[in-house]
Order: C-alpha cells, then structure tokens, then sequence
DNA sequence: GAATTTTTGTGACAAAAGTCACAAATCCCC
DNA sequence: GGGGATTTGTGACTTTTGTCACAAAAATTC
C-alpha cells in the first residue's frame, strides 16, 4: 500500500489524474533498501517493476564468468525491472542501491492493466524504451568505432552534460573514481587515471578535494572525434 | 492504398481481425525497393514507420566521421523506422534493401493511432522494443568482456543458430564475406580470415562453394568463453 | 573461356591496450 | 591526528589488435 503522492513523483505517472494514481497506488507495495544492498538479482524469476521515488541506484551484468559491466544508473522518478515484465525473459541485469533509496514495486500484472488502461502511461514507458535502445545503439557505436582514450573523453563529456555549470564548464560532486569509470567504458583503471591527468595537464579537467570539474567541455567534445587520443 | 491481406504478413498485425487489418491497410502505402536502394536516411527528417511484406533490409549506423557498422539486418513481417516515430528524434540509421523488396509504410499518426486502438499491437511493439534493448545489451557486454576471436565466434553462433541443420550444425547460405562479419563484430577484415581458417582446420566450420558450414556449433559454443582464442 | 573484379590468405611490422608491481596521496574513522 | 583502507600515479613489459603489402583463389562479366 503506497499513498498516492509517492506516485506523483514518478514519470511514467505523472501524467495521471490524481484520482488514477490514487487507484494505482493501492496496488503497489513500497519498501526502503540501504546503500549497497541489491534489490534485484538476474538469477530472481520475480518480474515485478520497480520505480525510484527516491535515491539513486545502478544496474550491473556480470558476464558469463566474473568481468561486470556497468550498465546504468537509474535516478529518481525513473522504472526499472520492465524488461522482464514486458518479455517475461528473467532479469538482464543485477540492480544494488547505491544511496538509502524508496521504492515503489508493482506486479506484472498490474503493470500491463496500467498501460492498457491509460495511453499516457504507454506512451512514456514506451519513449522510455527507446531512450534505452537510442542509448544502448550509441555506446555500441562507440566501442566499434573509438578508442579506448576517446570512450573516456566520451563518458566524461556525458557526465558533465548531467551537471552543467555554465556555457562550458561542469561541477561533478561527488567526483567518480577512476575504476568507475574504468568500467563504464570498459578499460582498465589505469589507462583512466593516465588520460585524466593528461588532461589535467592540458587544463581540461581539474580535481579538488572530492570534485571534478571540467573546465573545458569544448575542447572534450572535440577531442572526442579525434582518432589520436594526442 | 495497400491490401489487407499485404498487412497479415506483418507480426505487428498479425494478431487483428481481418476487418481491423482493413481499415488499417487503407491507412498505408506500399512501394517495392530494389536491392541497394536507400529505403531511410539518418539525414531525414520523416518519421514514417516501415513493415517489411517481403525482401530483407539492413540498418547500418555511420559514425560522426566515416566507419560504419552494421547495426541490423530485417527480414520480412519486421518493422523499422519505429524509434523516430516513437520519440519524435531524428533517425538513428541508414536502412538500404539488401535484396528486391516491398514494405509497407505508415504515418506517425496513423501508427499512435493503432498502437491506442489495438492493445495487441501495442503489445507487440513493447516487446520487439526490448528484445532490440536485450539485443543490444547483449553486443555491449560481448564488446565489454570478449576479445576479438571470441566475438567472431560469437557471431558465427548467432549465424548458425538462425540455419541449424540438425542439432549440431547449420549451413549458412550465402555465405557472408568476411569484411562482413568483420563489420558486425567490429574488426578487420584479416582478423576474420585467420580465425575462420583455424576454426576450419580445427574442424568446427567449413567452406564449400558458397556455403558456410558450421560442423560443430556444441565446440563453437564452448570456445565462445574461452579466454583464449585457441 | 579470357579478362576483370572481388574475395581470401598470409607475413612482417606498428600501434594500442592490458598487466603487474609498487610508491604516493587521500580519505575515513575512531 | 594517527593508522589503516582506499584510491591514484607511474614505469616496464606482454599481449592483443590493427595496418600494409601483396599473392592466390574465386566469382563475375563479356
């Protein structure tokens, strides 16, 4: 049982009328998890849907044997666990809190009668799909076709684009550390922490006390194309 | 104008009443491509969606300066050209006809429509949304966690389980090149030779006029997780 | 069926990326 | 504010992958 309100924060149910989300919301189960803890498992044959009304959390796939891969991170307001509730295929992916986090669940079940019952639900989880697909078609571009120096200007430029500060410059806080990174664009830590102080060096980047600024996302955005890494 | 019975060749209709795939055919054009004609541009800005009645057709992405890759290949009853109609984005891809085809295309507004009409087509069109998500889940770990032989192998994998012969084999015909496969798994053209000849040696594939023969898909599967390529 | 064009095979070499080992710097927690 | 844990920096070396150049084989065209 969920109070309608929890809902409102949602995206896929923005759109409802408060009455809509009042009768959706008595269908949904809420609990709290704590940083680190998973909430789903690829080895789980449960298929409910999972929406974030507050905290931060990432989905993880570990390869056949050991290596993982940082998939994504999903933000507040946002679903996940929908790919198993549309397909019925078991879990791509293993989600862990990574802040204390709220979340809303709902049952398979549940889910489809929403989005028969209310177009507008369809049509943002259906963008959100692909939002999923764009994003995903976008990253195997850039492994098929970039280096491993250029993936990590490009992962930086798309963390930056998050945290804007002016015209050409970002503030990220807290700042990601370089294995992190390593992962998200599959390399190894030390080939981040050599390009990052390169462009330390060439004033593209800064690092203060648990920060990273990027102080030039001009100049990253260019460099991104360039096939020497310099 | 298109004929209703065109649409039932379509798995996105497949499950309508036949009078419903008649108000919908009268919605749609149809045009025949020959093979290598250009069907979308990533340049354009329509947003129309394309079913597949007959033919084969391949989306390859170009990035921001000159490689391409091979994205997917289409076959008949398939759609494309969904994603720009779904988010209003320009298109992710080129779509060329590898062989003579007709497709089927329908308006943005005409495709909302059927998609809020007909809840089995809204169905089926979330799930070949994330089937393409899973897809490409799929090719971001491989590139994440696989080195270059072992993609190849991959590869010939996905190939032969679309032709399987009998439970240990499959004959692939036409063969493709190996600047093909190449592109797929994002290496070179020589990459491909080598390790196709080893396998051949090995005597887990096998060349004939033509035709690429996979003999023993069980040892190819094995290998796909073998950190060494041999 | 001779002449092209396309595809395949292969070696030598260059460049890119990963591994290991360890020191230095930071962060965090009593 | 000292001490351990985590994160970062860096060099030397190995492995992997890509590049180039060219010959052989197949497929296509006329």
């Amino acid at each position: 049982m969920v109070a309608a309100a929890t809902l409102s924060g949602i995206d896929v149910f923005r759109s409802l009328s408060t009455d809509d989300r009042e009768a959706l919301a008595g269908r949904c189960e809420s609990r709290r998890y704590a940083a680190n803890q998973q909430i789903v498992s690829y080895t789980d044959s449960s298929t409910d849907v999972y929406f974030i009304v507050s905290g931060q959390v990432r989905a993880t796939i570990y390869s056949s044997l050991g290596k993982e891969v940082a998939f994504r991170d999903i933000e507040a307001g946002e679903m996940f666990g929908d790919l198993s509730a549309i397909d019925g295929e078991p879990r791509s992916a293993n989600v862990v809190a990574l802040t204390d986090s709220l979340i809303v669940s709902m049952s398979t079940q549940v889910f489809w009668d929403s989005l028969q019952r209310y177009p507008e639900v369809c049509a943002v989880v259906l963008k959100e799909l692909t939002k999923m697909v764009r994003g995903l078609c976008e990253r195997v571009v850039e492994f098929s076709t970039l280096g491993v120096k250029n993936r990590i200007h490009a992962e930086l430029l798309r963390l930056a684009n998050k945290h804007m500060q002016d015209e050409n410059s970002a503030v990220i806080s807290p700042a990601p550390t370089h294995a992190d990174i390593a992962s998200r664009v599959s390399t190894t830590r030390e080939a981040v922490t050599r390009e990052m102080s390169h462009l330390g060096q060439i004033g593209v980047i800064e690092r203060r006390s648990g920060t990273l600024v990027v102080c030039d996302t001009a100049k990253l955005t260019q460099m991104v194309q360039e096939v020497r890494g310099q």
